[in-house]
DNA sequence: AAAAAAAACGAATAAGCGTTAGTTTTGTGC
DNA sequence: GCACAAAACTAACGCTTATTCGTTTTTTTT
């Protein structure tokens, strides 16, 4: 096998389908083309199709490999732990280590997944409905076991994950600050602001 | 004049680009075509060029527009107020207040301003900087008077700015919850989580 | 080294895009 | 009702797009 270098262990398909999540989130899904993807990699657009079914399939298989890490990572979390509070920060850490691991894929499957037609659009909307069902039931818990303050545990949630979206807009910064650091801060600065007692 | 309608004292071009807005919104910037826009709008696409300059220009007004109303009111913001405490509050207030009123133009300035072409890129982007730049040292202060917890002032603004971001995610709950009780989870759970003493 | 399979290629297709040009319709002021 | 301007239309341009097709090159298997 020649043009395509598969490192890793990956296959060309896996190695296509990751180039193009780098370059989704760099221009857009809709403004990506599969002429430029094939230029990153070094052959004719056309070859692409060897190893791929269409532009849309790569987009499908991004959406809902993300979703499905998160997806397995909160039955874990279910499975393993009792508290709240330590499943919340659990679903935070997580959270934080995907966006800082797997950066484009998460951006794009944030960003780009309107862009899927159905049936797949429809699924993948199911899937972060339940998500988030399943977070704020656990912020509901938190809050009747008092561990933490009263709130609409809708808005707490969206509150929490979108501030944990904020980690996009910090790839430009990554050079000033530890990871540790960037971690540690917003982790005080949501739970704190959740906790009745710090 | 016939068929655009002009509601509430707007030319047609703010009333075109006001519903580009809502189209960019739904189907992003890319996605979006001038054939779709026109026929919301109940006219020929090529009928829209007596009135606009061009796709584009539409994107750079809505984009500079959201950023222009951001940044006069830190002006007023910055003029009026003294305690960081109260800047913050201010300036969350005002992006819950924007995001509610302004919602698509809102939404596709954070979303889709990385489709304008240069000049206008670069300097969108330097408006940006600025604003973030003006929010981290009223941090700054507010964490040297005391007034905040100490920690990473630019991750914390990061972190506020991207749960304001989140009411993104809110309109679909919108029927739900009132527009009050969302401000005021929201402000509590932000300030909380800075504020040293409660 | 021959045969089979995988990968890459160049060229072409059909559809859709933003935008322009020229013309016709609609509305306004005298 | 006539002249002028504004606004809308139809038709088309030139370009880009994802994808397909048939062929050639490269790699693997026998």
């Amino acid at each position: 096998m020649s043009k395509i270098s598969t490192s890793k262990n990956r296959t060309k398909r896996e190695t296509i389908t990751q180039q193009a999540a780098v370059l989704f989130r760099r221009k857009g899904y809709a403004s990506s083309t599969m002429r430029e993807l094939a230029e990153e990699i070094g052959v004719e657009a056309s070859s692409l199709y060897n190893h791929i079914g269409s532009k849309v399939e790569m987009l499908k298989e991004i959406c809902f490999k993300v979703a499905e890490a998160f997806h397995s990572h909160l039955d874990e979390t279910e499975k393993n732990l009792t508290s709240p509070t330590q499943k919340i920060e659990s679903l935070i850490r997580f959270h934080i280590h995907m966006m800082l691991d797997d950066f484009d894929a998460v951006y794009v499957s944030n960003h780009e997944w309107n862009q899927l037609k159905e049936p797949e659009l429809s699924s993948f909307l199911q899937l972060r409905r339940n998500y988030e069902k399943r977070m704020t039931d656990i912020v509901m818990k938190g809050i009747e076991e008092k561990q933490f303050s009263p709130g609409n545990a809708s808005v707490i949630v969206f509150t929490i994950l979108s501030a944990l979206r904020g980690l996009e807009l910090w790839q430009r910064h990554k050079k000033n600050i530890s990871k540790i650091e960037l971690e540690n801060t917003m982790l005080q600065q949501l739970l704190h602001g959740i906790l009745k007692n710090r």
